[in-house]
DNA sequence: TTTAAAATGATAGTAATACTATCATAAAGT
DNA sequence: ACTTTATGATAGTATTACTATCATTTTAAA
């Protein structure tokens, strides 16, 4: 017996729902294997295609193009940690616990929590955090956004900013700082790696600690 | 008579110096204006070539592909923002002054400053805002970055980190609030553009003190 | 169980992109 | 006046990002 998740997004970010069937399934497992290994530009549909034994034309029915299955994933990882942290905040009662939570499944949810299936949520981590500013970097921004494409990170956004709001009502930017923490754990796990000189803290063997450290250090300041 | 700033960048940038020729100062001032209105994803040297009225080629004896191109300008960007700071913090002794005049470089520099005359410095603080971030999240980063292509933003780091360590010796993380000043900056204009449900501030008529009262408000009391 | 509908595969084709190569001409420097 | 260098003109290639059509398989409904 199992229970598996099942995370439900806008239904403008696919053609036809990929969780739906076994192909779709593939297409978004194996695209998360293909970007985490290529990078968002060297990814094709027609190497995704190959890889699953399956056709081009087969992938255009689910997603329009490359872009879209990209937010459709980004969305899928805003939506995961949402729940996270719904699920792991539920009998907590202390806002600064809370947020404490929050902090900790921004940075390292993918790594404690064992997902769904079809997902390596570790990798999509990865991908969130070295491609997930493509998905809302576009010309198409303002269109998309108002077919509701980002919701899922509105509505986290919105979910954390409540937290904020709870530990200082007096606090006068909760979104800013909501969305600063999630880009701020993204960015420092990324500049750690890639660009360390831009940063302070450093990751040995995938351990992510100095970077929770940091965000708990921000807040706490900012907040008190 | 007049005198115009030189700035100098990274020669792995560049396969030919573009601000030493007509053509080149060219590409620079036209790719800004096409990639500020057509997005870079739409962006071709294709379209630069016709628009300036010489050919791909031409172009591509320059710049070794267009994503060379950004990181280009957007080294020039980061360049021209130290110059600015230093020219503006020159004669200033409180360092917390300074990094008032630090802030109000990343946020209004390009509004302030008449610049190169090849470059449109407010709409390469638009590229900056859209697509600044799509130069160093790339699956060449670290190949580049050992070549030094990065080495503009991480000296501009290194200056703002210094004036915050003046400020408070004792704060653990100059490097992350210097970039995070910088990263948040961009993100929170654009968010107040685009996205406005993740952030609290706005912006009516290029006005953006309400983004630098923010990152005020978030420096002192981080360093506080 | 038959039958219809839906999903997938196979194949082909097109316009655009991201280049590279070659040769001619123009401009600049010595 | 001569030679180097820069630019233009043109052509060509592999890949990408699709779209279209038809055959086949799978699923679901009668």
């Amino acid at each position: 017996m199992s229970v598996e998740i099942r995370i439900t997004l806008n239904e403008g970010l696919y053609l036809k729902e990929p969780q739906d069937s076994k192909l779709g399934r593939n297409i978004i497992k194996y695209s998360i294997i293909l970007i985490d290994n290529f990078g968002f530009e060297y990814f094709t549909f027609k190497k995704l295609a190959k890889e699953i034994n399956s056709t081009e034309a087969s992938i255009y029915r689910y997603f329009e193009n490359k872009h879209m299955l990209l937010l459709f994933l980004v969305n899928w990882y805003w939506e995961w940690v949402s729940y996270l942290i719904s699920i792991n905040t539920m009998n907590v009662k202390n806002p600064k616990d809370k947020l404490k939570i929050i902090i900790h499944s921004f940075v390292s949810a993918p790594k404690d929590n064992p997902g769904v299936s079809y997902v390596n949520e570790s990798k999509l981590h990865n991908i969130v955090i070295s491609e997930g500013v493509k998905a809302y970097h576009t010309k198409e921004v303002d269109e998309e956004n108002s077919k509701g494409l980002f919701g899922s990170y509105k509505s986290l956004a919105n979910t954390v900013s409540k937290v904020i709001t709870e530990v200082n009502p007096k606090f006068k930017y909760p979104f800013a700082l909501a969305t600063n923490l999630f880009e701020m754990s993204n960015n420092h796990i990324y500049f750690a790696k890639h660009l360390p000189r831009l940063t302070d803290i450093s990751i040995k063997d995938d351990n992510f600690d100095e970077v929770e450290n940091m965000l708990e250090y921000f807040t706490k300041k900012l907040l008190d």
